[in-house]
DNA sequence: TCCTCGGTTTGAAAGGTTTCAACGGAAACG
DNA sequence: CGTTTCCGTTGAAACCTTTCAAACCGAGGA
C-alpha cells in the first residue's frame, strides 16, 4: 500500500505551486478555470484524499460533534442522537457516537480521546453528571453540553426534561380515570430521573387530595424488561383488597416487562391493572396493549443540545443555559379500557 | 479561552527540552525520575492535553475504528457494535459509531471523512454493499470490513450469517410441528437477506416434499414493527380455508407487529397463527408471547470484523476473508402452543 | 589524568495543510 | 508609452508532535 498522495504530489503532478492546490480546495472561485481544471484532474489521478489531521492541526479545531451516550440499546438515546445529528448536518458537522455503556471509565476514555481529537463540541449523557471527568473536558476548552442530566452548576449548558411534571401528568392522568390505589415502579433512586418522576407523583397525589399510603412504591433495581416483570410478580403478590388498580412506571421498558407478566398470568390491562409508562419509545405503542406513556421531545433534546454546543464553540459571550423542555402524556389502550 | 497549551509550554514552564516532554510522553523509562516529575508537574500546572492531529500527523495513523452502521435503533446492529467496541477496547482502540440511517448519502459523506481522518479502519453495514464508495475507500488505502452482508468479490474481508441456513431452520422448524400452509413476511426482495431467508425457507419447504404453493409470500415495504402489523391486516384477510397456520417472519420486528396485530383481533398465537422471527433480539424474548426466532451472533459478528479490519491494518500480507457464521433456532411458545 | 561507556537530554527535521504577504503579468488608463 | 489596477499564482511560515542522530555528563576503568 503506497504512501498517500499529498497536495505536494497533487502540485508537481499538475504543474503548479502547492498554494494554488490548496486554493483549489478551499476557494475555488479565486482559481482560473484552466488552472482548475489541470489541478482537479491530477487529484483524480492520484487518488487524493485530504488530509484531515493536517487541516485540523493548522485549523486549530476539527469538523465534528461527538455524543457520548448511556446506552445504545435504549431507544430514547438513539431518538436523542438523532436529533443532534440532523442539527450537526446542517452545520456541515460530522456527528460521532460513542457508547459508554454505563461504564465511568469508557466515558473516561473517550471524554479524553475526544478532547484530544479537539472535536469542536461534545455531548454527553453522563453516567453520573457529577464526575469530576465533565469539568476537565471543560477546562481544557471543548465546549460541552450535558444531555438528559442536570447538574446544579452553571458552568455548563445542559437540556433535559421536566421530569416532576412528568410524573404529575402520569398520575393526574390516573387520578382523573378514578383510580384511588397506584404503584408507582422505579428504581434504583440514585437515578435522578427516577426520584424527580416519583416526586411528581406525589405532588399530584397530593394535590388530589388522596391519601399518601395508597400511593405505593415498589423499588426495582434498574429500568429493564425484566426488572418490570419481577416488579410485576410483586405487584401480583399484594393481597387483592390493597392491590392498586393502576401502575405509574419509570420508564418504559419497566412497563413493557409489568405487561408482559401480567398477560402470562392471565390478568388483563386495563382492566385488572392500568398501566403508564414514560418515554413514549416505539416499542410502546406496539405493546400488545398499546401503553400510555409519558412522551418526551426526544428528537428536540438532541437537536437543541448540539445547537449549544455550537454555539458555546462559536459565539466568544456565549452564556451557558439550562434549557427544560416540557413533556407530554399520550393516553392509549393501557389505561383507557 | 486561551489558546491551549502544547508540549512547548510544557517544556518552558519545566525548563527542559521539546524532545523531553516528548519522551515523557511516551517512553517514560528513558526520562530520569526527578525530569519527570519536574514535567509531569508542569503539564498538570497548564491542564496539558496532547493535540491527537498532530501526533496523527506525525505517525500517519490515528487510534481509531469506526462503525458505519444502518440503523441504530435496530438491536442488531448495536449488539453488533458492542462487539467491535470490546475488541476496539482490547487493541487500545475507540471504536465510534455513525449511523447512516439507511440513507447513502450518509453513508458516503462519513466515509469520506472517516478517510480524511485517516482512522486505523472501517466497519461497515452498507445501504448497498455494491456501492462504489466502499471501493473508493479501499482505493485510498483504509482498510474496510463489510459486515452482516456480503458482495461477491474477494476484495473485501466481510463478515455476515448464513441467511440462507436460517430460513431452513425456520421453515424446517414448523414443518416438524406439522405445519402444511405457512407465509413467509418480508421485504422488499432488493435486501440481500430477505431473499436469503426466503431460499432457504423454500428449499426446506421442497425438501419436505411439500407443495410450492402452500408457501405464501406476504411481501413488505421494511422490516419494520408497523410493516408487520400490516401484513398481519392482510394475512387474517385470507379466507380461512387457505390460511396458513404459521408464519416466518424476515425479522423480529416484523414479527412483533404482526403478533401484536393478531392479538388485537382476538387471535391466539400460536393457536390460530404460530410464528418464527428472526435475529432474536431482546424484546423477542419478552414480547407478550414470547418469540421463537432464528439467533445470530451477534456480538461475535461485531468482534470478528474488529479483529479482521485491524488485521489488514497491521499484516502487510493479508489476505481478504469471508467470515460466514452459523445462525441458530431459539423455539420458544410462539411456536410451541 | 584520560578514555570509554551508559544513560540522559537535546535540537532539528519531518509530516500535510492552510494562510498570507508578495510577486508577476496583462489589461485598463492617462 | 508609462503607470496603475487587478487577478492569478507563488513560496514560506505556522500549526504540534514524534523521532533520531548527536551531544552531553558523570562515573568507573586504565
Amino acid at each position: 500500500m503506497e504512501r498517500a498522495s499529498s497536495v505536494k504530489d497533487v502540485a508537481a503532478l499538475a504543474h503548479v505551486s502547492l498554494g494554488t492546490v490548496s486554493n483549489v480546495l478551499n476557494r475555488p472561485e479565486r482559481v482560473s478555470p484552466a488552472t482548475r481544471a489541470k489541478v482537479e484532474q491530477a487529484m483524480r489521478d492520484l487518488g487524493f484524499v485530504r488530509n484531515e489531521s493536517a487541516r485540523q492541526l493548522r485549523a486549530g479545531r476539527s469538523r465534528t460533534l461527538a455524543y457520548v451516550l448511556l446506552d445504545a440499546r435504549n431507544p430514547f438515546f438513539t431518538d436523542v442522537a438523532q436529533g443532534a445529528e440532523l442539527a450537526a448536518e446542517s452545520a456541515g458537522l460530522s456527528l460521532f457516537l460513542c457508547h459508554s455503556d454505563n461504564r465511568s471509565s469508557r466515558e473516561r476514555d473517550y471524554l479524553a480521546h475526544l478532547v484530544e481529537q479537539r472535536v469542536q463540541g461534545i455531548l454527553v449523557t453522563p453516567v453520573d453528571p457529577h464526575a469530576s471527568a465533565l469539568e476537565d473536558v471543560r477546562r481544557n476548552g471543548t465546549p460541552l453540553v450535558i444531555v438528559d442530566r442536570t447538574r446544579n452548576d452553571d458552568r455548563f449548558c445542559s437540556v433535559a426534561v421536566d421530569d416532576v411534571l412528568g410524573g404529575r401528568l402520569a398520575v393526574e392522568h390516573l387520578v382523573e380515570a378514578g383510580h384511588t390505589r397506584v404503584a408507582f415502579i422505579g428504581g434504583p433512586d440514585t437515578i435522578g430521573q427516577v426520584r424527580d418522576r416519583l416526586a411528581g407523583a406525589r405532588e399530584a397525589w397530593a394535590a388530589a387530595g388522596l391519601p399518601e399510603d395508597q400511593l405505593v412504591v415498589v423499588a426495582t433495581d434498574g429500568l429493564t424488561v425484566s426488572e418490570g416483570r419481577s416488579a410485576g410478580e410483586r405487584v401480583m403478590g399484594i393481597a387483592s383488597s390493597r392491590r392498586p388498580s393502576a401502575a405509574f412506571c419509570a420508564n418504559d421498558l419497566l412497563a413493557l416487562g409489568l405487561l408482559q407478566q401480567l398477560s402470562t398470568a392471565g390478568l388483563t390491562v386495563p382492566g385488572d391493572l392500568a398501566i403508564v409508562g414514560y418515554d413514549d419509545i416505539e416499542y410502546a405503542a406496539a405493546a400488545a396493549v398499546p401503553l400510555t406513556s409519558v412522551r418526551q421531545p426526544r428528537q428536540e433534546l438532541g437537536r437543541r443540545a448540539a445547537e449549544l454546543v455550537l454555539d458555546e464553540a462559536e459565539d466568544p459571550d456565549h452564556q451557558h443555559q439550562q434549557v427544560v423542555f416540557t413533556p407530554e402524556l399520550v393516553a392509549r389502550r393501557s389505561t383507557l379500557g
